[in-house]
Parts: C-alpha cells; structure tokens; sequence
DNA sequence: GTATTGGCCAACTAGTTGGTTGGTTTGGTG
DNA sequence: CACCAAACCAACCAACTAGTTGGCCAATAC
C-alpha cells in the first residue's frame, strides 16, 4: 500500500516539476537531469518509471495539461446560458492568470504546438486534441447561445471559434514582453467590441 | 574586390540557410553542423565570419528577418488609404504564402519570439523591436483612416492593431495543423466582421 | 526470520554540441 | 616571381545529452 502511493508520489513530483521545465526552457532545451536536479533524484528513478523522454511527456500533456485546460478554459464556458459574456470572463481571467506570472496553460498548449511543430507529430497529435476539444466546445456554446437567444442566428459558430482561440492564443503570445497588464485591458476591450456585432437583438 | 564578393556571397548563404533551420528546428535544435552540411562548408568558415551562434542569429533578425516582415507586413500598408480593407488585404496575402508552406516571415518572427521567451532577453529585445515597428505602422494607418475618413474616430488605434496583430499571429499557430486553407478563410471572414464596427459611416 | 521485490542510486556508454586551433589553399600586390 | 592575408578546412576539446546497468535498501509476503 504505502509502495503504491510513494510510486504515485513520485511519478507526480516528476511530472509537475517537468511541466514547469519544459515550459520554461522548452522540451528539446531541458534535459532529464535538470528535472531529477530539482527533485534530488537519479537517472535511475526517472527510467524506473518511464520509458523514454518522449513517453514521459506525453503522460504530462494527458494527464496534466489536459486537465488543467480543461477546467480553466473549457469548463467554465460548458453549459452556461449568455455564452458570449462568459467566454469574455473566462478569457480574463485565465489572462489575469498570465498577468501574475503563473502558469497559464491554454498559453502552454500553444508553445509546444509551435515547439513540436514539424518535429514530433506523434506529439503534436496529442497537443492538437486538446486543442480540438477546446474549439467543439465553443462551438457547442455558441450554437447553445443562438437556441437560447443570446447570440445572433447569422453568425458562423465555427469560425468564432477559430477566431476567438487564435486571437487568445497570439495575445498571451505577445504577453511576454512585460506590459502584459494593458495588452490584457486592450484585448478584453476589442474582444467585447468584436463580440456586440453578434449579440442577438430582439427583432422590431 | 573578388575577396569582398566572396566574404558577402558566403555569409549571405550561411545566414539564408541558417533562418531556414533554425525556422524549421528551432534555434537551440539547430546546430552550427546542420547549416554548414547543408552549404559544405566547415566550421573553419563559419568562425571566420561570425563570433558565435549567437551572434550570427542576431545578424539573421536584423538583416534578413526585419526586411522581409517590413516589406510583407508593413509596408503593404504604410500610407495607404482605406486601412482596414488593406490590412484584410495584406493579411490575407500573408496567410496564402503561408499555405503553400513558403516562408511567412510574420510567423517565423512569432515562432522565435516563443522560444526565446525567458531564456535570452538579448535576442528577445532584438526580436520585439520588429513587432513595435510593426505595432506603430498599424497604429499610424488607422489614425491616417481617421483624418481621411475611412474609419471610425471612436475606436481606440492602439487597441485594435494590438488584436489584429494578436489574432494573426495566432491563426498562424493554429494553421499548422495542415488545414491551413478553411482556417485562412475563418479567419478572414471574422476579419472583416470585425471590422464592419468601425467602418466611418455616413452621419446622417 | 528470511526471501522477494519495488524504488532508487552511482557510474557508465555512445553520441552530440558550440567553439578552438594549426595548417592549407587562393586571389591580389609589388 | 615572392609574398601576404583573406577564406577556408580537418581534427580536436570539454561539456553535455538520452538512455543502460548492476547493485543497494527498505517494505512487504510467507
């Protein structure tokens, strides 16, 4: 019993302290002994439990970024009546997220989409899942927003979508440079602006 | 004066090619090896002409990267009237080239700027002084849409050529996926939504 | 109490990296 | 022709990489 939970302990140190890593430095730029470095762990310890690098991280993006996506972008919005105002929320505050210089994870997704891009496609396969999923969701919000009277009938869910996941994922892009806090104001601005051409009005 | 040609000719093919690379593997998974195979030459060569990887990429940025972004993106644009219709233009144009997988010299900048996020402010300040340049030109062409009559004066300039500059650069991210071409369409269709809002329109 | 085994370590291998160095070729000059 | 320096090459180095291996210790099984 005790075995189990130190193996569960210890794969799970690994892999939070990975997601930072690679995230911080890149996947190809961290090496497994910075992780071990931080744990005060050995070679032997990481091998025990995964089978190669690869493999290591792909269990991260399962099991960890997923997840953590899932409740901080995609959760949120599920369900919810007025789509249009709660994807507003929701994006800021996954951006005030960004702002305090924590993990934001949707901003995760999309480095090592660009990291892994033309290199891996076994994982940009597993990154591209997740990202799928976020956009059904949005879709599946939207066309719930249009039956519920919130949102416009003309609009093209599908391409709201689309444009509502490039535009976050090419802010938190440009947030690196410091002044993250009026890029947020500005985009939450625009993305309200962008968002009243679709709101539904009653007819005359 | 043969000398001087042959010192350009060969630093100029070990830049091309090196921007070809490191856009395809990513800087820090690029070795100096990589570049010289490709043109046969040694390592002699290349420390003859640069100092250091390093350097030799900043010389990429500068020289080859901030001419192809200004003659792509903000050139197009620079004192033309009726802006918006020109940006959809210029962006669209971008968005084709992309599609045939040639170099689209604005993802390529957005794609260095990720990964050297946190690990060479050095680079970062180089790589950032493109996107302000870029930042200003937008700015400057919807402020001359303003006096000229093609837009809106209510909007905020600055705001908006943040989220033109933010959605471009992530529709990039996202066409990586290989449906470039439905995404392009997307994105272009929203585009021009959005910018239906702040067309000038005629007081009545 | 003893045998087993899960979890881990230290030391290793084979290969790659950015960068250096001593020497060779080549075009231009007096 | 002799000479020089620019342009380049081949071999090398130290540091680092992913992955392997043999062994050790503590918790569990019998």
């Amino acid at each position: 019993m005790e075995k189990q939970l130190k193996r569960m302990a210890t794969m799970q140190r690994l892999q939070t302290a990975g997601l930072e890593l690679f995230y911080q430095k890149g996947y190809y730029n961290t090496s497994i002994d910075d992780i071990l470095k931080e744990l005060s762990l050995s070679k032997g310890a990481f091998y025990y439990h995964f089978q190669s690098k690869e493999e290591f991280f792909i269990s991260i993006v399962q099991n960890l970024l997923f997840r953590k996506i899932y409740s901080a972008l995609i959760e949120p919005i599920e369900g919810e009546e007025d789509p249009l105002n709660k994807i507003v929320l929701c994006f800021d505050n996954a951006l005030e997220t960004a702002e305090h210089n924590f993990l934001d994870y949707g901003f995760v997704l999309s480095n090592f989409i660009t990291e892994f891009n033309g290199k891996n496609p076994d994982i940009m396969n597993y990154l591209q899942d997740i990202l799928k999923v976020w956009e059904v969701n949005l879709v599946t919000a939207l066309q719930k927003g249009k039956t519920d009277g919130f949102v416009s009938r003309h609009i093209d869910s599908e391409a709201v979508a689309t444009y509502l996941i490039s535009s976050y994922i090419g802010v938190r892009t440009l947030m690196v440079e410091g002044n993250s806090k009026i890029l947020r104001y500005k985009y939450i601005q625009q993305l309200r602006q962008y968002f009243k051409s679709m709101e539904y009005k009653e007819p005359a």
